[in-house]
DNA sequence: AATTCGGGGAG
DNA sequence: CTCCCAGAATT
């Protein structure tokens, strides 16, 4: 039996049951692969069913605001996706009659869709023998076929799509595609992979070498940044506090936060002082008072932020004040949702 | 070719 | 702690 036969033998006994799976609409396969991008199954299966619920079609995705769209999205991560989503919810009505391009390169040209992406829903929704090439597929090609090439070098990226095109099945391509990326997330497990029962052992040059434990090979670990957040959390005498949408670019583009000063290492009181002095705040401050000794460790992928809450009394009210309870309606980072959450006045 | 985009779960 | 997830866009 071929590499691809046994394959897709192995997802007909073994697939998990998700919910885009009994589709071809190519709006749920594109926002189902969108949510997936860099996120695990578990994770981005309940926002699945938020989005659905919310926007059935394309045209209500379209339709909404960005800030609901952020909002349905918050605490995912990778914010542009959702920004990207939007976006191309809008072209796909305005321009393309809310149907979704029926060719890998049309669909490549949409924003937030790259190459996995536009391979996915070509294959998945048109039937189109484009193989798909995410984490689970370098790293089931890479063991099977001893690949040391860098998953991540351009050499690489090229090398294994290209051997990804050699072994899929193309009469069933809408099956395979899905069938290689579950085997890589359940069979073929980063860690740990039981091989002893696996189908494809026979012919799999890692476990021949005794190389599971070393392919895929990837390069470059990112460093991560250190940086010093001081939120300041308003208080005026209505009780009210502010927020703020983060622009230009960095993280959390479009989202809410407490007006924020960042240093370049953590901050006492007195030097916060001087530094609000420079926004030259118009309404006079009754006190300052530090929420949390400790700093709160926020980790991205690539920078760590020591944030502290600082809660800033107010003699006069604020021109644009938030009630507390009318802060959950902003999308806003996990950071801040974690913070709302555990606040009490 | 490198870097920058989040957040969470497994080991 | 480290690694990695149905990657894409930007520099």
């Amino acid at each position: 039996m071929s590499f691809s036969q046994k394959v897709l033998q192995w997802y007909q006994e073994h697939k998990r049951e998700l919910p885009w799976r009994n589709t071809k609409d190519p709006y749920k396969i594109w926002l189902s692969e969108v949510i997936l991008q860099q996120t695990r199954v578990v994770q981005g299966t309940p926002y699945y069913h938020k989005f659905v619920k919310a926007f059935p079609t394309v045209q209500d995705l379209a339709n909404a605001s960005e800030e609901k769209v952020l909002k349905l999205w918050q605490g995912l991560g990778y914010y542009s996706r959702a920004r990207n989503l939007h976006a191309t919810a809008k072209i796909v009505v305005t321009e393309y009659e809310g149907k979704f391009p029926d060719t890998y390169e049309g669909l490549k040209r949409l924003k937030g869709v790259g190459d996995y992406t536009a391979s996915a829903i070509a294959s998945i929704s048109f039937g189109i023998p484009e193989p798909v090439v995410d984490g689970n597929v370098y790293r089931v090609l890479a063991r099977y076929f001893g690949v040391e090439i860098p998953i991540n070098s351009s050499q690489g990226i090229k090398y294994f799509k290209t051997l990804a095109r050699e072994v899929m099945d193309r009469k069933n391509i809408r099956d395979y595609n899905q069938a290689i990326m579950e085997f890589g997330a359940i069979q073929c497990a980063p860690k740990k992979p039981y091989c002893l029962l696996c189908p494809l052992n026979d012919g799999c040059s890692a476990l021949k070498e005794n190389r599971v434990a070393d392919l895929p090979v990837k390069l470059n670990k990112t460093k991560v940044k250190q940086r010093y957040f001081n939120y300041l959390v308003f208080l005026d005498p209505q009780m009210r506090t502010q927020l703020e949408q983060r622009k230009g670019k960095g993280i959390w583009q479009n989202l809410y936060q407490f007006p924020l000063v960042e240093s370049e290492k953590l901050i006492d009181g007195e030097e916060l002082r001087t530094q609000i002095q420079a926004l030259d705040l118009e309404n006079q401050i009754k006190s300052i008072s530090l929420r949390n000794k400790e700093p709160v460790v926020h980790k991205l992928s690539h920078q760590h932020l020591h944030t502290r809450f600082w809660m800033v009394e107010l003699a006069k009210d604020l021109k644009e004040g938030i009630s507390w309870k009318q802060t959950i309606d902003f999308p806003v980072p996990v950071l801040i949702a974690d913070f709302i959450k555990t606040f009490k006045i």
